[in-house]
DNA sequence: AAGTATTACAACCGCACTCCC
DNA sequence: CGGGAGTGCGGTTGTAATACT
């Protein structure tokens, strides 16, 4: 007998969400805190499967999550550990806190994998001593080979790093202001949490309500993503442009809906002590060490943790320049 | 301007793993 | 210890948006 699906297949809904039910959706994690997901569709009466709301919230919803361009430092770094883990998604996802792994599975099915295509003219993809990405070793075997090739790692990000590291603290400098002030010109990767998402959402959906084409369920999610954005319609009315789309969005809107302070990542310098408990809880669901640390050292952190797992003459090998040795 | 191809990404599916009874 | 439920993860698909002809 074989198991069960997780959920009826009558009645269930799918394809894209609408804000109605991402609405739904993160006011009960809100109240309840995510997790024992079964429980989610009874309690709320979303016509979802439990499966499909665990998507949405770690995907989509959950705070901290930082969306658009990757930035060429997310590149590497993605590159770096892909030849590293193989197509261990959540594993690398890991290391860049603000994304999710679908987003970096996503990212890489579309555009490193033929930049590195481009680069690689010969036949199999990479295979540095003959491990295929489309192979990826069992479990056991990749640990042990992540542990004897923490040398190599430590050196291709070191490379990365340094490289990058200046203009990656610029751009989450920038990003930490986002809240407060406009968002850069130079963003051509667009930071927008959860918090956004859902107050965008929210204020495009509740300034026309009766509007068909946005708030039925025909309503895509591509369609929400306009709404918070590209097609979005300033209070005067007037359309803004693609390029304006991060612009002076408040995160009070969010806030004020659900009487809880902004847990947007763009707040995370200040670290959870700041936030509410709710925006705590979240913090706390969300991966490891999210939001609060800048990806960039933690990645660096992970490199010397595992250096000091390693051996003490692993730190004495790294030889950090100028730069990264002051983020320490 | 219209039709077609390509790209991007949200969401789904199914297997694997962990935990609890 | 075995089985079931819940969850995590990676591969794949569907479709809207965009680019190209």
């Amino acid at each position: 007998m074989g198991r069960p699906p997780c959920c009826d297949k009558e009645g269930v809904k799918k394809g894209p969400w609408t804000p109605e039910e991402d609405i739904l959706l993160v006011s009960y994690i809100h109240e309840h805190g995510p997790g024992n997901w079964r429980a989610v569709p009874t309690n709320t009466g979303l016509l979802r499967c439990s499966k499909s709301c665990r998507l949405r919230w770690t995907n989509y919803l959950r705070p901290g999550i930082k969306r658009g361009n990757f930035t060429d430092q997310e590149e590497k770094i993605i590159i770096h550990l892909q030849t590293l883990l193989g197509n261990r998604w959540a594993a690398i996802a890991s290391y860049l806190p603000q994304r999710t792994d679908n987003d970096i599975k996503n990212y890489w099915n579309t555009h490193l994998k033929k930049k590195l295509k481009k680069f690689q003219t010969g036949p199999e993809e990479h295979t540095r001593d003959g491990f295929s990405a489309s192979q990826p070793m069992p479990r056991g075997q990749w640990e042990r080979r992540l542990q004897t090739d923490i040398h190599m790692a430590k050196q291709a990000l070191r490379d990365a790093l340094s490289q990058e590291k200046q203009s990656y603290l610029s751009e989450l400098k920038s990003s930490n202001d986002y809240c407060s002030n406009a968002i850069p010109a130079q963003s051509s990767s667009t930071y927008a949490s959860s918090t956004e998402n859902i107050a965008r959402l929210l204020k495009g959906w509740m300034r026309n309500p009766q509007n068909p084409s946005q708030t039925n369920s025909a309503m895509t999610q591509n369609s929400l993503n306009r709404m918070s954005g590209t097609d979005s319609v300033s209070s005067e009315g007037t359309p803004s442009k693609a390029n304006d789309k991060d612009q002076h969005i408040p995160c009070e809107a969010f806030d004020s809906l659900f009487g809880f302070e902004s847990f947007d990542s763009s707040h995370s310098d200040t670290s959870t002590q700041s936030m509410s408990p709710e925006a705590s809880l979240f913090q706390d669901e969300s991966k490891p060490d999210s939001g609060d640390l800048l990806p960039l050292s933690l990645l660096e952190k992970w490199l010397f943790d595992e250096g000091a797992n390693q051996g003490k003459d692993f730190l004495s090998d790294i030889t950090l320049d100028d730069s990264t040795a002051n983020l320490f």
